[in-house]
DNA sequence: GCCGTTTTCGGCCCGACTGTTTTCAGTCG
């Protein structure tokens, strides 16, 4: 069982405890549990193999440790399986419909017997919900309106898309007089790979024309929530929007506390309550007096004798021991980029030209890019074969001739094919200055088979760095099942590098695979996978996740000038 | 159920909004 399946089971014991009316405090001990698993980089199974203490972890007592030891022995998790029992599973989907907390689900299981969203939808069509304490009509019209809508999609959305609709709201809010600073925050600031809604946060005199202009926004479907600070939205596109309107002066804390992440905040705040202090959205106070020094996210967290923790690192992964430690990374950002490894042109599915991708390519400021076309096994893509690669080479030589102040590097996206051989002869491979390699085919093999599969592709002393890793498509296709760590560890020993490709529906890899290729010394390259010049631009998602991995320039392959760049390429 | 420079017990983040209530519980973030 790997880290996200335990995790999963513990977030379900915790709902199902918190139906039962367990302490909250023990229920939140189990969710904080699963939050520290599915952080975890290292698969606990294997900590375990090799003899970690995981009381060591954060939140894992010698209770839990037990229980997920017996978990990854036996399979079962029998505390869940007991619960489970009492309890029918299916009770944990209501906890999804808004309105419908522990204590209402319980109500609708004991006095009506509803134990699913369907059996919830039965009863309200035969008007029972009515007969129950705490459910009227509208919390009633509401759940109705949810389970509707629940058949539709309400998944949270890639970051991208969150991007074009948040960034158009943002700049609808700050045309007005009203609004005298305004950002979103959430996990839209902290660069996640997707966004359930999108927090804005506006400091203003004079807040309830802030309130006015945002309800006024055009693209508002339906307005959920309002009250004189705060309000929620549903925009047409059925993203959530949720406002938050402070005083100038407490811009800082409310940026900080919608910034999150909630465990980020719960662990500030707990510092907080250790010196006596208390942090909300409004400042620092002590007693009920605000502390001078609090107007910004920087001077709050010096108050607590912390250096600025970047959004992106605030996860409660341990950044703020890091920061204590004054050990916090310092971030890879865009403009350290120094070039592309990883573009398509029109010879294979791309749109433009070797000469225009490295005219657009130089516009960015880059030092290099790098051509990296399909290779023929990928028909759907119109790869290249050896005659044609060779051709797009002797292009490439002319071009370098021609054209200047960039390094047009030979490359391709090579197919890892069934049995782990490369998708080129070796005499071919070896005329380019490095290779991309990734597969395209097979997804749904075993673990150990698609694993075994990548490295007998490193094996080959041409294989560079291998392209999105885990061939996830955010809300479309999963993951194939593969041992990162392992991969990690080869291509450590082996000299390879692994890729976060920076397309908004893949980001592989993961923060959480990328911190740890960083912890095993491995770098990584930071590419667009572009398909036209305007794909260069998506390098800053690209940069976005490699941050969420604690990633600095000098474990990034193409921050490095083109000289560093070439030795690290070169296997021996 | 976890945790500890207020340490082995007694804490555990905190405030806004809704709806149903008639002073507040439940939910949410």
């Amino acid at each position: 069982m790997h880290n996200s399946e335990i995790a999963e089971e513990f977030y379900r014991l915790a709902e199902l405890l918190e139906i039962e009316g367990a302490n909250s405090f023990r229920v939140r001990a189990y969710r904080n549990a699963a939050r520290t698993i599915e952080n975890l980089g290292e698969d606990v199974a294997r900590m375990l193999a090799r003899g970690a203490d995981l009381t060591d972890l954060p939140g894992i007592g010698k209770d839990l440790a037990g229980k997920i030891s017996k978990i990854v022995n036996t399979g079962h998790f029998e505390l869940l399986e007991e619960v489970e029992h009492r309890l029918p599973a299916s009770l944990v989907e209501l906890s999804t419909i808004p309105g419908l907390g522990p204590k209402r689900i319980k109500c609708l299981h004991e006095e009506l017997g509803i134990n699913s969203p369907a059996q919830l939808a039965e009863a309200i069509a035969a008007g029972k919900l009515e007969e129950l304490p705490g459910f009227g009509g509208r919390l009633i019209a509401k759940i109705t309106q949810t389970l509707d809508r629940h058949k539709k999609d309400q998944r949270r959305v890639r970051l991208a898309a969150a991007e074009s609709l948040g960034e158009d709201l943002l700049a609808f809010l700050k045309h007005a007089g009203a609004v005298r600073q305004a950002e979103i925050a959430g996990s839209y600031r902290r660069r996640r790979d997707t966004v359930g809604d999108l927090d804005i946060v506006v400091a203003s005199d004079w807040p309830a024309e802030a309130m006015a202009r945002f309800i006024a926004y055009p693209k508002v479907a339906e307005v959920v929530a309002e009250g004189p600070t705060r309000a929620t939205v549903l925009l047409r596109s059925g993203l959530q929007a949720d406002l938050r309107v402070v005083e100038p002066a407490s811009y800082g804390a409310a940026l900080l506390y919608f910034t999150g992440s909630k465990a980020h905040n719960i662990a500030l705040r707990g510092m907080a309550a250790k010196r006596g202090l208390k942090l909300n959205e409004y400042g620092v106070f002590r007693k009920r007096r605000p502390l001078p020094g609090a107007a910004t996210e920087a001077e709050i967290y010096s108050l607590f004798d912390l250096p600025y923790i970047e959004p992106e690192l605030r996860e409660d992964r341990g950044e703020i021991e890091a920061a204590r430690a004054r050990r916090l990374p310092k971030l890879v950002t865009l403009d350290d980029i120094r070039g592309d490894l990883h573009v398509h042109t029109e010879a294979s599915d791309g749109r433009d030209t070797i000469a225009e991708i490295a005219a657009a390519a130089k516009a960015r400021g880059y030092a290099y890019v790098a051509i990296t076309d399909h290779t023929h096994h990928l028909t759907v893509a119109n790869g290249l074969d050896p005659a044609r690669l060779k051709r797009q080479l002797g292009e490439i030589d002319r071009l370098r001739e021609s054209v200047h102040g960039i390094h047009i590097l030979k490359s391709a996206e090579i197919d890892i094919l069934d049995d782990g051989r490369l998708d080129l002869p070796d005499d071919v491979l070896k005329e380019l200055d490095f290779a991309v390699c990734a597969i395209h085919s097979q997804f749904d093999l075993p673990r150990d088979k698609q694993t075994a599969r990548i490295l007998r592709a490193m094996e080959n002393p041409y294989f560079t760095i291998l392209a999105h890793p885990t061939g996830r498509l955010i809300n479309a296709r999963d993951a194939y099942d593969v041992d990162i760590e392992q991969i990690l560890r080869a291509a450590k020993a082996r000299g390879c590098y692994l890729e976060i490709n920076a397309q908004p529906e893949r980001l592989d890899l993961t923060d959480i695979h990328a911190r740890l290729a960083k912890e095993m010394g491995v770098k990584v390259a930071i590419s667009t996978d572009a398909h036209s010049t305007a794909g260069l631009d998506y390098m800053r998602y690209g940069v976005g996740q490699a941050r969420r991995g604690w990633i600095e320039a000098k474990d990034v392959l193409n921050c490095r000038p083109w000289t560093d760049l070439k030795r690290l390429l070169a296997r021996s």
